[in-house]
DNA sequence: TCAAAAGTGTTCAGCGTACACCCATGT
DNA sequence: ACATGGGTGTACGCTGAACACTTTTGA
């Protein structure tokens, strides 16, 4: 501790996303405390004495969800002054993508958490639609590069359930050949032996995520060149 | 202030890059008090109580340097508990791109600031290497896909200077052609009635940057598609 | 037999890349 | 006249985008 210095309280708030069906959703909770309690608001917490930041992050993400080992990303920094009205804080934000399938609904229950549609959410407190704002646009980056959104699925999963969810992170359509030629071009899909028999009468193949050779294609650098 | 929960130091921590001639360089400081007194490191300082995070680093810049109005943009938040063998300390890294010409070299000297080239940096104190390191993976990216870099060339450059810049910045060679090709493309140059006839017999045109045409280029979105 | 979703290929345009020579001028 | 850096154009391959019909099968 530097004395002479000035002291900040140090929270973290998550953005979560999850997908169902064919929307994306985020998870919000109602504030249960002052000031504006009862509004809509990120799930936050603040960090802990020997906690690293990430580390606070899983643990909030944990109680709100009861899952560990999901995709956490820090965002960015919110220090406005006055941001929070109930006193100087300032947060790290997060987001996190989970598979709502695995989502423990009792541990949401505890916070009056609730699934939102992205396109229609509520008033959120303080800067917290700027969070969100922020982090559709680095998941949509993101989404380009990376296979990222695997994160936000079962395990098994057709390819138009695959091609659903980009088109809700993008908020537009896409068009199903390019969408697969380009998926699959990636390698980073196993095609099992097993179909869903449920979303069509001809039913769909279903593919798992192959970590394996996602984790080659991530360290083959940004995908982003200059010559 | 949220009485009940724990209270950090934040500081700030600038990446203060430049580019003199073909090299690109990082101006560094010596830490003027323990821990590690003596050592070379990013220049720093504590967010004060009633500052947002974006001014307390304009502010250590401006310490620094002298100079106001310069790119500075919001990069990570480091955070380990031990980070800073003196306390723990929550540090908000930001990286700015200056134009060394510009530099008020009173001002560096009262923190014994020196320039070093990017290639060869000394070994820095705390996590300041890994702040570095993604500072320069994002510039890299950031010049991609926009024109970021005039910040660091003096207000009238040739194109061939502009060159050196981006080879610096990604430490590789480009070919000429394709480099006038792709920057001119962009449209945010303006090519003034001046020639420069210091570097060359013949004499290089001289450019200048056009904030109106660049600021309509970035306003048309992050430049990444899907369809 | 029909409705509903799955699956599949080709063409075209634009962009990034490789590549080599003449120009203008000061000494 | 020559040395030095400035300036220019073209050909090719790859990638992204547009686009429509056949297949399967349960009801």
């Amino acid at each position: 501790m530097y004395p002479e210095s000035e002291c900040f309280n140090v929270a973290v708030d998550c953005i979560v996303f999850g997908f169902d069906d064919d929307r994306l959703q985020l998870l919000l909770v109602k504030r249960r405390f002052d000031p504006c309690r009862d509004c809509w608001s990120l799930m936050g917490g603040f960090v802990g004495r020997d906690e690293n930041i990430d580390d606070a992050a899983a643990r909030i993400l944990e109680n709100l969800t009861g899952l560990r080992d999901v995709y956490l990303e820090q965002l960015f920094t919110y220090g406005e002054p006055d941001r929070d009205p109930g006193g100087r804080v300032i947060s790290v934000a997060y987001y996190a993508l989970i598979r709502t399938d695995r989502l423990d609904s009792e541990a949401g229950n505890r916070y009056s958490a609730r699934w939102f549609t992205f396109e229609n959410l509520p008033v959120l407190v303080f800067d917290h639609t700027e969070m969100v704002d922020k982090a559709i646009r680095r998941l949509r980056r993101k989404s380009l590069i990376q296979p990222v959104g695997f994160e936000l699925l079962p395990e098994k999963f057709t390819l138009t359930r695959l091609q659903k969810l980009y088109e809700a992170i993008h908020h537009r359509d896409l068009d199903k050949r390019n969408f697969r030629k380009r998926i699959l071009s990636m390698d980073v899909l196993t095609r099992l032996d097993e179909k869903d028999r449920v979303s069509s009468r001809r039913g769909a193949w279903l593919y798992r995520f192959d970590k394996d050779k996602y984790d080659r294609l991530i360290s083959g650098g940004d995908h982003f060149e200059m010559k």
